[in-house]
DNA sequence: GTCTATAAATGGATAGAC
DNA sequence: GTCTATCCATTTATAGAC
């Protein structure tokens, strides 16, 4: 065993991988090696003994990040609902979860923008974002209902990195709504120009 | 006059912040002074001396980013509709525009979310967001329908931050479908729950 | 009004001790 | 397995020439 104890390799990079969120938040994509690390207690050379470079360690915590939405839908799925559209009903409750905290959901935003700054994690947000639109697709709605729902689940979840506000009744409303839409698509196919 | 003809001062701070603009998007909110500078034909000295500080610079160019956008929405105002929701609907028209090109669409939010890094640009967008919340509301639209109209426009804005395409016949019936519920709002409050 | 030269600071990464 | 010391590149900002 190494030199200190209670903290395996694993744990320190999931702690390194966790303090460099913080220090993104807190400080932009360019908070220091220096400053990630003092944030996770260790020294700037340990945490280059974990991560080869700053990159690979940003490419971590974009990997993290978008891995944690996936598993807050995953979380969101309701085993006892069958229907079509179940999947876009738990991603419509993930995306606006947090909306109960604009400022958490602002700053979690921040950070993901903050990452694309990388090429390689656009790249990698791109390959997702890919990944998200072929299984919503084949969620068994209409494309035009599901179209709608995603851009107003997105809009609503977005709203907080421009500085305004989802808390209001009016944006509860609509979150109930869609949901109410993924259930009877009928509704809105109705509304045809 | 100064030692360079044909351009005033003026004209120099306004190349400088569309150099800042072209080189933020190129290289993100770190590009160096002196690349800005080559941008817009002029050295590193010479910037400093329009601009104190590169906080001051990006500022002004945030700035102008906003007021780009006020000047969009006035020109998709159409003089002759004078109904309810005209406001809305120049709204919608000026942030799906430039969803025509994906890629131009996507280094525009980029370059606005590499801004945002400065605490003094975030405030600036806060305020700003307060103020289109404000004239929105004033539109004459019953909030349900405002808060979806808006909430999946931006949400069809801001996809391409993330990767997706809005370039789908979807995504222009989804459209066309807002700016056709902005004239009906019953039509929306009928779908109750 | 703009440029050159340079100061002063900071950041990423390496080498090697422990 | 982690830390210290150090190198080198880059960057903002200043001083002063032209």
């Amino acid at each position: 065993m190494g030199r200190t104890a209670g903290r395996s390799p694993h744990d320190t990079r999931r702690a390194l991988v966790d303090a460099a969120a913080d220090a993104v938040r807190a400080r932009g994509i360019h908070a220091s090696l220096d400053d990630i690390a003092r944030f996770a207690g260790v020294s700037k050379g340990g945490l280059i003994y974990h991560f080869a470079s700053k990159d690979e360690l940003i490419l971590e915590l974009a990997r993290d990040q978008l891995a944690a939405f996936q598993a807050s839908v995953d979380a969101a799925l309701d085993p006892s609902d069958t229907e079509p559209g179940r999947l876009t009903r738990a991603y419509i409750r993930a995306a606006l979860a947090p909306v109960e905290d604009d400022v958490a959901m602002r700053q979690s935003l921040a950070l993901i923008t903050q990452l694309m700054t990388l090429p390689a994690v656009a790249e990698l947000a791109r390959a997702d974002a890919e990944r998200w639109d072929a299984a919503l697709a084949a969620d068994g709605l209409p494309p035009d209902v599901l179209t709608l729902v995603v851009a107003a689940a997105d809009g609503m979840s977005t709203a907080p990195l421009w500085g305004a506000s989802t808390q209001t009744p009016a944006h509860r409303r609509l979150a109930q709504r869609l949901l109410h839409l993924t259930r009877h698509p009928h509704l809105w196919e109705a509304l045809t120009p």
